[in-house]
DNA sequence: ATATCCATGTCCGAAAACCGCGGGACTTTT
DNA sequence: AAAAGTCCCGCGGTTTTCGGACATGGATAT
């Protein structure tokens, strides 16, 4: 069973999803379309010590605080290949950004495996379940466009802007 | 992980497999594929008690006993459509036969759907897991061909004769 | 009886399409 | 000359689509 509650952020209502093993979600307004797709076999459940905690991460998070090394049970779940980006994503230090050609790299090197592979990579950030908390949003195009994010470009921006990062150095995607 | 064993019996040596939930796998001597397919994060582990229990209740099986209402831990894993199609086979009585299309019918009422899907159902019946205890051997074509039998024809026949269904009264499949 | 043909639902594998990318080749701007 | 913008194509993993294959059963035709 997976229980889900929604809380307000300066984002607007973020969505929260949570099974037995931990957080294995958390959705920006803009992400309906996953909410809706997980609404099989889930039941609200706005008291679970696991939201209460997230909150709390995220009370913190959105004052500008940097979040401490992760304490926070996280479940996402994906394909083998996926779980790795998530899992580098998580690495990337909060107030810097890196690029999706960095990341490939850094699995490539891990693993046996695959030069090149910046737009899978693409793929995969893409399909974050856990947005903001796993931070899909310091990653960015190499010649300094911001790409995409599936809570929306307006989102990627504030969420950085708010870690210090300079965004006007980065241009908006085509 | 699964466990698995090795017993004898008339029609051979059968394969059985078992995981945390219960019995799992039991194949005859003619499905080697399935216990290769399985054959990664397999271990073998004859004590299991589960496998104990399946021991004694093939020991009075095939002394020609009728089964008393199944307390045997099953878990056969499938597809939705699978699953019901299994359920139905356990609900046919002891030394009876049914039909391909008299399950598909009764699938169709339980739930809200399909008629005429005897072939998909055909399909099920045939990736039954679990043979001799989930009686697939009690479903034969409507036109009265025996049609066929993962453990082979020949042992599909002995089950039936040893349950005291008529085999005469079938024709073999062309 | 036997043979052919077709509708049917599900599952599986192959193939194609899809992308939150990058690099190279080219053209425009300064 | 650079720097900046455009177009095009290959990259690799995932998702979607499509085409058969089947433990069938009717209807129709020899």
């Amino acid at each position: 069973m997976i229980y889900k509650t929604e809380i307000p952020s300066p984002l607007g209502t973020l969505t929260l999803a949570a099974d037995a093993e931990g957080l294995c979600g958390l959705w920006l307004p803009a992400q309906k379309q996953f909410t809706d797709a997980l609404l099989k076999e889930v039941e609200r459940k706005d008291n679970l010590p696991v939201f209460a905690r997230t909150r709390a991460w995220l009370d913190r998070y959105f004052k500008g605080k940097a979040p401490s090394p992760d304490e926070l049970p996280l479940h996402p779940v994906g394909t083998a290949f996926q779980q790795q980006v998530w899992a580098v994503l998580r690495t990337i230090p909060y107030g810097e950004t890196t690029t999706y050609s960095a990341v490939a790299e850094k699995i490539s090197l891990s693993q046996g495996g695959k030069k090149g592979s910046s737009r899978a990579v693409g793929g995969a950030v893409g399909r974050n379940p856990i947005s903001i908390i796993i931070p899909c949003h310091r990653v960015v195009g190499k010649s300094g466009s911001l790409t995409g994010y599936a809570g929306g470009i307006a989102a990627k921006k504030y969420l950085l802007s708010l870690e210090g990062v300079d965004i006007d150095k980065f241009t908006d995607p085509r």
